[in-house]
RNA sequence: GCCCUCGUGGUGAAAUUGGUAGACACAAAGGACUUAAAAUCCUUGCCCUUUUGGGAGUGCCAGUUCGAGUCUGGCCGAGGGCACCA
């Protein structure tokens, strides 16, 4: 018998659907829509298996959407602006755009060979000027709105290299390229006024039951409410200062207050900058670069001032300000007010310089002569030492009273705080959305006329420049608008931007106009299914969720302005790490292993280092490469593989065994089903197979409940169950309803294995439109049942009988099993416990 | 430190939501077919017993229940997130 020849079929079928445009989707008002999108890729070169675990369960899930006769929007396109272009185009003298449309058509040529149902006349890709002329009106209408600002803010500065670096380019505090020390620097830059939704930003989370809860958690520590108070501290010293604002929430603990914190970017500063002493602190701080994790694991330091800050619930208390470099100028009003003795980082400042810690809480079970001693004691306790608090339990009652007294001395006031930043969307780099702002020879903000847009980037320019390529290009920055000389803003836009309204573009890939058409988004969105890895949980996610808003923000003309109704975030591909003797990482194809255990260099036969198994990455050289397997296997083995072992939101073991026993399942169900039609064409009297039938609606039930659930390993699991059936059941004896239930079962398989299956179907109906199958009840209910019978609550034996048997006769059926009499000998049934066609529980003395 | 998630055979994992634990697959061992190998198929898989059987068992300890992998509390362990968030 033939074998399943996998290149030529599915070289077949890809061909068939991209000539007939077989996932073409155009709106139908008569059918009900689903938009299913995975996270777009970035065109880095080649796909990865993250990609084809990502694009396969998409795909499953479109393919059984389309079955189920839903209008089906399944995009694709390329998060196509961004670093590595720029770096590689660097590295090897090429030019970013022609390097991003190579990878382009590598990639969608390997999309394309995986199988995808898409609809690749939507194709869009936000380098191209036709997409990013949109997101330039988008920007000035954000700008009209007052949602876009520009203000001074800190960025990572390479003093080699006279670059902005991101945060991942700066590794130990140096940069990458050069080792130097990055140092913070001010720059003028563009924001996006996204707090200012913050509170809708958290509410939303409530519509959203189909999004993981983790998810959801992670985003709603990120906005980050916070119920507290705003207090107006008097000061008294040198300086033309008359108070400080601090936001807080523990006002409960101002009694142990001993020392106010300023950040070293806070107003006061101005007037230090003379400070030699002051310089130095300053200086110190700003080494430690401007990720928060770096401000973390710096020694905490401070700036001693002449100032005296005075406790607003006895002035006669007086306390010392510094600047401290724990104290975040973004959150709050930059100033923190000391309590040692609650909290930790407090705690070990006051140590550091020596400064007063007063207990102000004591735990429920101590007594009022309590101490801390080490660490700040940071539980819920009893107030103590605490003039009118004392005795009150906190937080709680404290915080609440505090408040009223503070406000009612006009000294302070309830406050609610979200640590939600603005998000900044300047980056000083070329391959990026230019900004559609230009600057009067004053230094004026100018926004550029909309027929003026796009603002496209030049091409083929010199990237061995320090700093920003575009501030170069004189010929490039300048700009006649209304008749005045004016400069282009040099910096590119974050592509998070990029990313942040894509799905709303692939609803109207074509118009012109504007991004995306009113008419379009009615129909097509929210996305009602979207997939994409957890590491978007909140940056990607959120800034979307944002667009959405100000999008709307003045206009409400979408009909929700959550854009992902449904969000599936899978797991990573992993694959075990392995090392040389000089601790060299080693690709899976430079080894070998002979008992499973042992693993050598394929070079030298050398003993080598197997690490854990880790997510695939380049650094790591534990990757598979895709195409290297669909060589060898073909599509439908990949894709049969990359769901089966794991349930997709966790990560999946990469495994040749694992693999290889997917390719042979479809050769096996191959010649099954060769098998089978060959039965089916038999023209024999048949008989009936009550059994077949019985299996197959059974089968329609537990795999569609399953798929909805997305355990599509599970699905896999049902397959092999379902080729180990046919294949002992059906070639026994001729068989009446083979045909009907066998093509059923053909279609539930469709989604996964899509070329395989297309050509099965041509065996039984060329022209066959498809559709997914339903169950008949009277199939699902069986004339018998398994009835477990337990003694005191254990399984002891196993009997069938005939449905719904009376209890009585079930009771007198269940004494009569042998197992079971020989248990009851000398004992006394003293209570039973029967579960309908399930179970009968004996307990017994 | 805070928040979240998860602990089931040698391995990846199922378990229709409180009712037969280990489906399905990988690996291993034994066997069948073969001159042989490959391929394919079958059996086994914790403890006691020659067998028939019996027992234990879902990280640990309690609890609720006729009955717990599933619910509750405590502990232990692993993984993930975090922006020192005042």
């Amino acid at each position: 018998m033939d074998r399943y020849n996998f290149k030529k079929v599915e070289k077949k079928w890809q061909e068939f659907w991209d000539k007939n445009k077989t996932f073409k989707s155009s709106k139908n008002q008569n059918k009900k829509k689903f938009y299913c999108l995975e996270m777009f890729p970035y065109p880095s070169g080649k796909i990865h298996m993250g990609h084809v675990r990502n694009y396969t369960i998409g795909d499953v899930l479109a393919r059984f959407k389309y079955l189920q006769d839903f209008n089906v929007l399944h995009p694709m396109g390329w998060d196509s602006f961004g670093m590595p272009a720029e770096n590689a185009a660097r590295e090897n003298n090429l030019d970013p755009k022609e390097w991003t449309e190579k990878n382009i058509s590598t990639m969608k040529t390997q999309l394309k060979r995986l199988g995808l149902s898409i609809d690749w006349d939507r194709e869009i890709s936000t380098c191209s000027p036709d997409y990013y002329k949109h997101q330039q009106i988008f920007f000035l209408e954000l700008f009209d709105k007052g949602l876009v600002y520009r203000k001074e803010n800190y960025v990572n500065w390479d003093p080699i290299d006279q670059t902005v670096l991101a945060n991942e380019q700066v590794i130990d505090g140096k940069g990458w390229r050069s080792g130097a020390q990055v140092e913070r620097k001010k720059l003028n830059q563009w924001f996006f006024n996204i707090s200012k939704f913050s509170e809708q930003l958290l509410n939303g989370l409530e519509s959203l039951p189909q999004w993981p809860n983790k998810v959801k958690t992670m985003q709603k520590n990120w906005i980050g409410k916070s119920f507290g108070c705003e207090i107006d501290f008097k000061i008294e010293g040198n300086l033309p200062v008359k108070s400080i604002k601090c936001y807080t929430t523990r006002p409960d603990t101002l009694f142990g207050f001993s020392f106010l914190a300023l950040s070293p970017d806070h107003p006061l500063s101005k007037y230090f900058e003379n400070n030699f002493e002051f310089q130095k602190f300053k200086k110190d701080c700003s080494k430690t670069g401007t990720t928060e994790e770096s401000i973390a694991q710096a020694e905490k330091i401070g700036f001693k001032t002449n100032l005296l800050a005075l406790n607003p619930m006895d002035p006669k208390m007086k306390v010392p300000v510094y600047f401290a470099n724990f104290v975040l100028m973004d959150y709050g009003f930059g100033a923190v007010f000391g309590c040692p003795a609650h909290d930790q980082r407090d705690f070990e400042f006051a140590k550091k310089y020596k400064l007063n810690i007063k207990t102000v809480v004591r735990p429920k079970n101590s007594n009022d002569d309590f101490q801390i001693k080490d660490e700040a004691f940071v539980e819920d306790g009893l107030m103590i030492n605490s003039s009118f608090l004392d005795g009150l339990k906190t937080p709680g009652e404290a915080i609440e009273k505090s408040i009223d007294y503070l406000t009612k001395k006009k000294l302070g006031k309830k406050k609610i705080n979200f640590r939600l930043k603005d998000w900044g969307i300047s980056r000083q780099r070329y391959w990026g959305c230019p900004i559609p702002i230009a600057y009067d020879k004053k230094g004026n903000i100018i926004k550029v006329p909309k027929n003026k847009l796009p603002i496209q980037l030049p091409e083929k320019i010199n990237l061995n420049t320090k700093g920003n390529p575009l501030d170069y290009q004189k010929q490039w920055k300048e700009i006649q608008i209304n008749g005045e000389n004016c400069t282009l803003d040099t910096d590119t836009l974050d592509t998070f931007v990029d990313s942040s309204w894509y799905f709303l573009r692939f609803c109207s890939p074509e118009s012109s106009k504007y991004g995306f058409d009113e008419e379009d988004i009615k129909y097509w969105m929210p996305v009602d299914q979207y997939i994409g890895g957890v590491e978007h949980a909140i940056l990607h996610l959120l800034y979307s969720r944002f667009f959405m808003q100000a999008l709307s923000f003045e206009k409400k003309n979408f009909i929700s302005t959550e854009p992902f109704k449904g969000l599936f975030t899978q797991g990573m591909v992993c694959h075990e790490t392995y090392k040389d003797e000089n601790d060299k990482w080693l690709s899976p194809d430079e080894v070998f292993t002979e008992n499973g255990k042992d693993y050598f260099k394929i070079k030298d036969r050398k003993k080598i280092f197997v690490g854990p198994s880790e997510s695939m990455s380049k650094s790591k050289k534990n990757t598979i490469d895709p195409e290297k397997i669909m060589n060898l296997y073909g599509a439908d083995s990949v894709r049969f593989f990359i769901l089966s072992d794991s349930p997709p939101e966790k990560d999946v073991q990469w495994s040749e065994q694992g693999m290889i026993a997917s390719y042979k399942y479809i050769q096996k169900f191959w010649i099954l089903h060769k098998k089978i039609i060959k039965e089916i064409k038999k023209k024999k009297k048949k008989n009936e197979n009550i059994d077949l039938t019985i299996y197959t609606n059974k089968l329609i039930e537990k795999y569609t409940y399953s798929l909805e659930k997305f355990n599509m390993n599970v699905l896999i699991a049902y397959l092999h169950e379902t080729y180990n059936f046919l294949n002992k059941e059906i070639i026994k004896s001729d068989i009446k309803d083979l045909e009907e239930n066998y093509s059923k079962i053909l279609v539930l398989m469709f989604p996964i294995l899509p070329h395989l299956i297309s050509e099965c179907m041509e065996d039984i109906n060329k022209n066959n439109k498809l559709s997914w199958p339903t169950t008949q009840k009277k199939y699902l209910e069986e004339k018998y049942v398994n009835i477990v019978i337990q003694i005191n609550g254990k399984k002891k034996s196993l009997i069938q009988t005939e449905k719904n048997l009376d209890e009585k006769v079930l009771l007198e059926n269940v004494k009569k099993d042998k197992r079971i009499s020989n248990l009851l000998e000398n004992k006394s049934i003293f209570k039973h416990i029967i579960v309908k066609n399930k179970l009968v529980n004996l307990i017994i003395k």
